[in-house]
RNA sequence: UGGGGAGUCGCCAAGUCGGUUAAGGCAACGGAUUUUGAUUCCGUCAUGCGUAGGUUCGAAUCCUACCUCCCCAGCCA
């Protein structure tokens, strides 16, 4: 239940942010109590109140998944840990792809993981006006020019990894002239595709970055937060690093893949100090590695896919990796939070086996879930010497808490078992069921297995035997029997039904991104519906109710069907030796 | 064959300025407890830090060369 707060890991950045803090005691940045750039606040001696800030940037164009969640608790966590703050923010800089449906469902996702913005929640596009007054400035100090090629000819122009690019004939427009064009492409009076506007720096570049970058790009689109106010929309390289700044970041903790962005970050926010608009210290860019994870793939066009052309049902369907996805499976906030404190950070490539979040999954969901019985392919088992009408037996609705309390299990001549519990062959070291073999059923009494029947298959139909009368658990003297096995079971008469989800592995191979077309690694077995009983208690469940089915695992209750039927996903096995020992 | 990164136990991952025994977690294996073959608890688990040389009294940590893997040529982020 008190899933104490993980201690933080020692990784890289926090090693970073350690030294900083100790060389640099002192916190002389300067904050405005909102985003503003130090020039609209010149004079002012307001200091920013809190030590460090890291913010989590999404674009609003996709759903979150397990990914995001490593950099949302690698940021958020920071941020606590440091008595920091962590600010929200959508890189909202292309509205051809993204909208507030999105916005809306991964605010819902980063409050479910537990994290609080306090306030900071901010939009790349509520810049839109700094960040083109000082793309003029950019112009202005011939930093940044126009360019009217096509993007076939800028392309071509940007030379390859190996050969450097060539200076497009635009490149030395006269200031005014570029002024004047900028000012036309903001107004609409030209089609995408025109003009761009480009920083200035070096075609000759060994990093292609610098290649006089693209800054601005016109788009005739509606904006889900500023509509139609303009139709010239800054890129992420250039948003970035200003948005950053604006927001007084001192780390802005992105993935590897933006290592070689980050001289162009530098380079931008080294140019806005020249032009009196940020002041020192600027915000400071590290990178870490992304998270990967075995049996399942993680990125968007891919998760996409399977949605857009079902493979699975939707993006909250339990077997995807979206935030959405694992809370419907029944994953916890707290095991996501105390995977990403297990797998650290590091800028190491890495691919982690799934069986770890599933590990954390059930340790989080061992304390708190209560216990219930479920068969989920019942064996009718006949208490031959039984001839009471029915009794109950008193079950603890978990082993470790008896202040927990317990619940009644009505208990009768006729019972479900799970029919893995009965084998008329045993292996070497089977415990349960078997002609002779005595067991104990779990809260109530020891039988012994005198005979079954078989159907025309030869399968086991009915499994017949007597009991102890002086067995019943929690009875003086019950304890005389020793048993090695303890099975569940279910009154046939009071048992319930109730559907079941069996989720398993989307994918067969560890890295379906490995394979040539990742769709035929999909496992087709990856979920299977069993018409299963349950106990009685099961009848009262409400959506997102979790519980441990004995023997089973844990699961989630989902929904309740038309005729009433509560419908279950299970959200993780338990470990299981036996099954392991004898595959 | 340009630039930027990474290589420490099966999977992650610590390892500030080189200093006696290379953290920790997960897995695995062994054992104890257990009315869930669950949980819990104990114990074991790298003469070795991509490879080869070198510097040093001493190197995963410094130097040199090499090998392997990842990222970058969107008017995406």
């Amino acid at each position: 239940m008190s899933n104490e707060p993980s201690k933080p890991g020692i990784n890289f950045i926090r090693n970073i942010i350690d030294n900083d803090l100790k060389n640099n005691p002192q916190n002389n940045r300067k904050w405005a109590g909102k985003p503003m750039p130090h020039s609209e606040f010149k004079g002012s001696t307001e200091q920013d109140t809190v030590a460090i800030r890291t913010r989590f940037p999404p674009e609003p164009n996709g759903y979150l998944h397990l990914g995001h969640a490593k950099s949302i608790c690698l940021n958020f966590g920071i941020a606590n840990d440091y008595h920091g703050l962590c600010h929200l923010r959508f890189d909202d800089t292309n509205p051809v792809s993204e909208n507030s449906e999105y916005v809306e469902s991964i605010i819902n996702s980063v409050r479910w993981l537990g994290f609080d913005w306090d306030n900071q929640l901010f939009y790349a596009s509520d810049y839109f006006d700094y960040l083109y007054s000082f793309a003029i400035k950019f112009i202005e100090n011939g930093d940044a020019y126009v360019d009217s090629l096509s993007s076939d000819e800028i392309k071509d122009h940007r030379g390859t990894l190996t050969s450097p690019g060539k200076n497009s004939p635009f490149r030395n427009r006269a200031v005014a002239e570029n002024l004047d064009i900028f000012e036309k492409m903001r107004k609409g009076n030209f089609k995408e595709e025109c003009h761009v506007v480009r920083l200035k720096i070096d075609m000759e570049s060994p990093n292609i970055n610098l290649r006089d970058p693209v800054i601005y790009r016109i788009r005739h689109h509606s904006h889900h937060k500023t509509g139609k106010n303009w139709c010239v929309y800054p890129m992420y390289d250039y948003t970035h690093c200003i948005s950053d700044a604006l927001e007084n970041i001192t780390y802005s903790l992105c993935t590897l893949e933006f290592e070689d962005h980050r001289v162009l970050y530098d380079w931008i926010l080294e140019k806005l100090v020249k032009y009196q608009i940020f002041e020192n210290p600027l915000p400071k860019q590290y990178e870490f590695s992304r998270l990967n994870l075995t049996h399942i793939v993680l990125s968007k066009r891919k998760l996409v896919q399977l949605v857009s052309e079902k493979y699975v049902d939707g993006w909250d369907d339990p077997r995807m990796p979206t935030l959405v996805g694992v809370k419907r499976r029944g994953y916890p906030p707290e095991s996501i939070k105390l995977f990403c404190d297990r797998i650290g950070v590091s800028k190491a490539d890495s691919i982690i086996d799934y069986s770890l979040l599933e590990d954390c999954v059930r340790e989080s969901l061992n304390n708190s879930c209560y216990r219930k019985f479920v068969i989920f392919n019942p064996i009718k088992l006949i208490i031959e010497n039984y001839n009471e009408a029915e009794e109950f037996c008193d079950a603890s609705n978990h082993p470790k808490t008896p202040e927990n309390g317990t619940r009644k299990l009505p208990f009768s001549k006729e019972l479900w078992i799970e029919s893995t519990d009965f084998l008329v062959n045993p292996p070497k070291g089977f415990f349960r069921l078997f002609p002779g073999n005595i067991v104990r059923l779990k809260f109530g009494y020891v039988i012994e297995c005198t005979r079954y029947e078989i159907d025309e298959n030869g399968n086991p139909l009915t499994v017949y035997c007597r009991y102890f009368p002086d067995s019943k658990s929690g009875t003086a003297g019950s304890n005389k029997y020793k048993v090695k096995g303890n099975i569940h079971w279910l009154s046939s008469k009071h048992a319930i039904k109730c559907e079941i989800n069996l989720f398993d592995r989307l994918f067969k191979s560890a890295n379906p991104s490995g394979c040539d077309n990742f769709l035929t690694d999909l496992n087709q077995n990856s979920k299977v519906i069993v018409n299963a009983l349950g106990e009685p208690s099961l009848a009262q469940t409400r959506k997102g109710d979790q519980f441990q089915f004995e023997r089973h695992g844990y699961f989630i209750m989902d929904d309740t069907k038309n005729n009433g039927i509560p419908v279950f996903n299970r959200t993780v096995t338990l470990r299981d030796t036996w099954v392991k020992k004898n595959k």
